[in-house]
This record gives structure tokens, sequence and C-alpha cells, in this order.
DNA sequence: TATTAGTTTAACAATTTAGTTAAATCAAGT
DNA sequence: ACTTGATTTAACTAAATTGTTAAACTAATA
């Protein structure tokens, strides 16, 4: 038997608009009738579909950290030589980010006000995220030994790697009026960015 | 006449409960009684000190966006050479949020919700933003001239570098865990950091 | 046509929170 | 001792918010 609104579509219309309203103003401020009416419909059925509130958000935090760190542990255990590796995941990052452009503060907000999330999701994962650094220092060791690469600490790469290619959108309305630009404009400057980062990179390592 | 608990310690007390409670929950999530608590007062004096949670929270946060960019745009218009004027940056940035680590997620997540906000405060300080790269980029253009750095976008440039020093405190509790430290530890990777980010622009911005 | 599941409406209870107030208390200075 | 202003206590109001519920409605289906 189908629905009304056939399959599960009110389903999905509601996870959107709790993803958007939850993004956008973070727990604490978001508010169920917001949700609602987003999703176009009231809260009862917001409460049929999804118990609480926290039962809500939880779901959508766990998809959205998901999101935000999935690609990123497959590319960084790839088999790439380093700065194949440093271009792939400064594309995904970007491309990741420009399809959702409140992800990082969101999730970051969240982390800093409950970090044990952090862990309780990455054991959830089975990895435990100091992995995700292993593997990389080693190569960029390697890399530094054959001397491809000058003498540089693996984790301040990464963070630098990190902080160009993320911290923009963190940081989006300030870039925004610093740049003087409008949404379009911002997102065509980080679609510049990712090749300027990439070769930023690459310069700062050359021996 | 002086008050029982000497001059104005009190409302000092509050300002720095308010801070603490309102940079680490936000706003929406930030309890007046929390406020009080941490100030080792009551609500009610809360209420006698400062009449309510909004006019608390924009005199905080006032001070916090000028915490964040006061200095900034000082060195930024500054007379020095453009890679001084980086390194002044990233140290003086890196100064400032080993003193206030939670500085720039509160500020750019408020940012984030309200808009507008940013530019109300920059009116307030007289200058608009977009100045604050225009000597940079003259700057930037003129090394590259001379053929002191390698062809770079002034603005891809400036995001490198917020986005180098600001980044890991913004995701600093994603950082220790990936790099498997406590708050000590966390602080002596950022001040070795200061060096690191200099060292690693001006590589990348050698011919 | 009767059934069924999704949906709306509207009212409700329970809780949390901001903000107010009056009275009592306390710690100084005069 | 008296006064004064800061502070606490404790109660309160008003509003917002989450969550629940019963009844009505609707559209597809059997």
């Amino acid at each position: 038997m189908v629905n009304k609104k056939d399959d599960n579509q009110t389903e999905k219309a509601i996870l959107e608009a709790a993803d958007k309203v939850f993004t956008q103003k973070g727990f604490a401020a978001a508010r169920m009738e917001d949700i609602a009416n987003e999703a176009g419909i009231n809260r009862a059925l917001l409460h049929y579909y999804f118990r609480s509130k926290d039962k809500m958000f939880d779901l959508i935090f766990q998809q959205r950290v998901a999101i935000f760190f999935s690609g990123l542990g497959q590319i960084m255990q790839s088999e790439k030589r380093l700065l194949e590796k440093i271009q792939a995941i400064v594309e995904h990052e970007i491309t990741i980010l420009l399809a959702h452009p409140y992800l990082p503060i969101f999730v970051l907000q969240e982390l800093n006000q409950n970090p044990q999330r952090m862990l309780a999701i990455a054991e959830n994962a089975g990895a435990h995220p100091s992995l995700l650094l292993k593997k990389f220092s080693v190569e960029v060791r390697a890399e530094i030994k054959a001397g491809t690469i000058r003498e540089t600490d693996p984790a301040q790469l990464f963070m630098s790697i990190m902080g160009m290619t993320i911290y923009p959108f963190v940081a989006r309305p300030v870039v925004k009026i610093i740049l003087e630009k409008d949404d379009a404009g911002f997102e065509n400057v980080m679609r510049q960015r990712k090749k300027g980062i990439t070769d930023f990179i690459i310069h700062a390592l050359k021996p």
C-alpha cells in the first residue's frame, strides 16, 4: 500500500528540513516548528515520524559528520603518491563544501560543545581518528628522505591543508564581506581555490 | 562609598562569566543561570547589573569581535614589507588564540547565524572590512612585479594565512583527537606552528 | 463503499527560561 | 547605632517550547 504523498517522500522532506534548520541554527537555536514549516508540514507529524528533537538531531548529526569525514579517510589511506594525495584531498573537500556550505561550522560548533561525541562517533565508525595521520606521516617522512620534499612536520602540514580548504567556508560571511562577493562570487573564488591551494602547497614543499 | 565586594569587582566577574558561558555555548544554549553560577552570584543580581540577556550578549559579542579583528587591521595597514607583515599576522593571531581558544568558533558561529551583525559592527568601527585587503593586495602585486615572490592572488593568499592560523583552533576537538594531544600538548603544537606557518608561506611564495 | 495510513487541527500538559519584585540580609562607612 | 547600597532569597509572571492526544479529514486502495 502506498502513502498519500507516495512512498517516504515526507520522511525525506523532514530530514532535509531538519538538516537545513539544524545546520544553520545549531541544535539549541533550532525550533521544531522551524523544521515543520521548512518541511511544509506541522509539528504533530514531526513527532509522528521522529519521536523527539534529540533523536532527530542525533540522526542528522551523524549523517553530517559522516559526510564531513567519509571521503577524507579513504583518500588518506589510498595508495596515491603524496602530492597527488594532497591534491585529491583538497579537491574532494572543496567539492563537498560547495555542496554543503554550512556543514563545517555546524559540525565543529556542536563538537566544541560536546567533544566526547567525536569519540563516540569514531568508535561507531570502527577506526580511531588518530589512524588518519599514521600512513600520511609515513609517506611524508619517506618523501623527505627521498629528497622530493623539504623537511616538514606531517601534522603541521595536515593542519595547513585542512585550514586552507575548510576555513574560508567556516568564515564565509566574513570572507564575503572582505572580498566584496555575493554567494555566486564566493563559490567562484572557492572553485579557483582548488588549484590555488594545491599549487601553493606544492611550492611550499619544494626542497 | 565603597561596595561590599570592593569597587566593580562583581561587574567584572559577571562579564568574565558571561564571556565564558556565551563563548562556550553560544547565545541560544547559554543560560542566565549558568552565567550566574559561573560568576558565583544569583540570577537576580545579573539583571540588577545588566538588564537582559540580549544586552549582555551584545556587549560581550562586540568585545569579542574587537579582540578577534583589532590587531589584524593595524598590522595589515602597517608599513612592514610583505613577508614581515605575514609573519606579524601569524604570530599575533596565534598569540591571541592561545589566550582565547574558543573565540573564533564563537564569533564565526554567531556571525553565520546573523551575518548583518558583521556589517553593523564594521560600520561602528568606522572602516569597511574590504579595506583590509586593499593595501595588502597592492603590496603583493608590487612584490610580484619586483620578482621577489611568484605570481599569487592576494585574496587567496590572505585566506590561506587565516586558514592555517585560525582553523586548528576552530577544529580544536578534532585536532586534539587526531594528534592525540591534551590541552597542553595542543597548545605546544600551536606555539611551534607560529614558525611553521611562516616558513611554509615563505617557501610557497618563492619565485 | 469501507478501510487504511498519512495528515491536519486544535487543544492540552509539562518544562524551561527570562525577567521582575519585595523582603530580608550583610558589610561596610558615618 | 544608623544608614546605605550590594546581595540573597524566594516567590512570582509571562512566554516559549517540546511533546502528546483525540478527533476530524483525505487520498489511495481493496
